[in-house]
DNA sequence: CTCCTGTTGTTCAAATTCGAACCAAGGTGT
DNA sequence: ACACCTTGGTTCGAATTTGAACAACAGGAG
């Protein structure tokens, strides 16, 4: 049998890629949150959360649902959206199939603030990460990331 | 001429990437976080500081240094090494060559702390990430995001 | 219909994070 | 020796984040 006393340590390789993850990770962080509070006046988190709603039906969604696609805590996305809704980027509707459900929705101020956002946005991505990969090394992230985030998701581990 | 008024958006595979990277560092960061509490009472950021000292030289280093190899600000490392100080796995010491100079030094406790909180952190890293994806794949993640930090450590972009 | 369990979103307190301001000390040029 | 600019760490206040506790409601079994 295998021995689950003395565990698998990670051989070079696999420390390279997982140190280059969480570095890359925390650095390419720093640089979107700066950019984008200095450009926009937003959080990184913030902008996410209007781009989620831009792309969806009809620019709004279910908090729990935009809260599973953003990957954070139900409570964080209550703060920030009140934030937004401050702002005046964001409105809050009751849900027609559920009493209890809240909506959150783009306004046409929202709507503005993501296309003033994007393009400064993406170009910093493309410039830091995208167009430092090779078309190889971008695909290899995609999928293998892909799967990573696949298997995450559903689980909810107690 | 190319158009800087019209962005160069991300296309299918680029935005895959980028979505991917975004979506499994949260989710990761989430699970290892939620595993480190319970399993050991430390946050991912303690932990990592505590790895980072074991693997130096004297278990010691430079508040600044610490702080460029954790990829966080200096005063979120002054708050978590005084954090790890106070439960006794970390000490402070003034550095020799320099007055002002403080280092993080590493206690037994602490270094006794990292040795019994190390195998289910890598079990996880491993079963969440490395084992996941393909050795390709691997070797891409390596490369690509090494390079990305390479090129994001040095600037300090005002 | 009624009880029971699972959801939904919010509230709350506690922990963490960051940047700006600050003080102390190093290093340099004159 | 002296003024001057950079460094190293800490302190401070403001903004976020999270998990647990809650209250209101949905959905189904009996």
């Amino acid at each position: 049998m295998s021995s689950p006393n003395e565990p698998r340590w990670l051989d070079q390789d696999e420390m390279a890629a997982w140190r280059g993850f969480v570095v890359a990770s925390n650095l390419l962080n720093r640089r979107l949150e700066r950019q984008l509070k200095e450009d926009s006046g937003l959080s990184h988190t913030q902008y996410e959360i209007l781009v989620h709603l831009s792309a969806a039906p009809a620019g709004s969604l279910r908090m729990t649902e935009l809260a599973e696609k953003l990957v954070t805590s139900k409570s964080g996305l209550t703060y920030q959206v009140t934030q937004l809704e401050r702002m005046g980027l964001v409105g809050r509707r009751s849900c027609p199939s559920d009493v209890r459900g809240v909506m959150a929705e783009l306004t046409d101020q929202g709507r503005e603030a993501v296309r003033q956002a994007a393009p400064g946005h993406v170009a910093l991505v493309r410039e830091l990460l995208i167009d430092v990969l090779t078309r190889e090394q971008l695909a290899a992230l995609a999928e293998g990331l892909g799967e990573v985030s696949a298997r995450l998701r559903p689980d909810d581990v107690p």
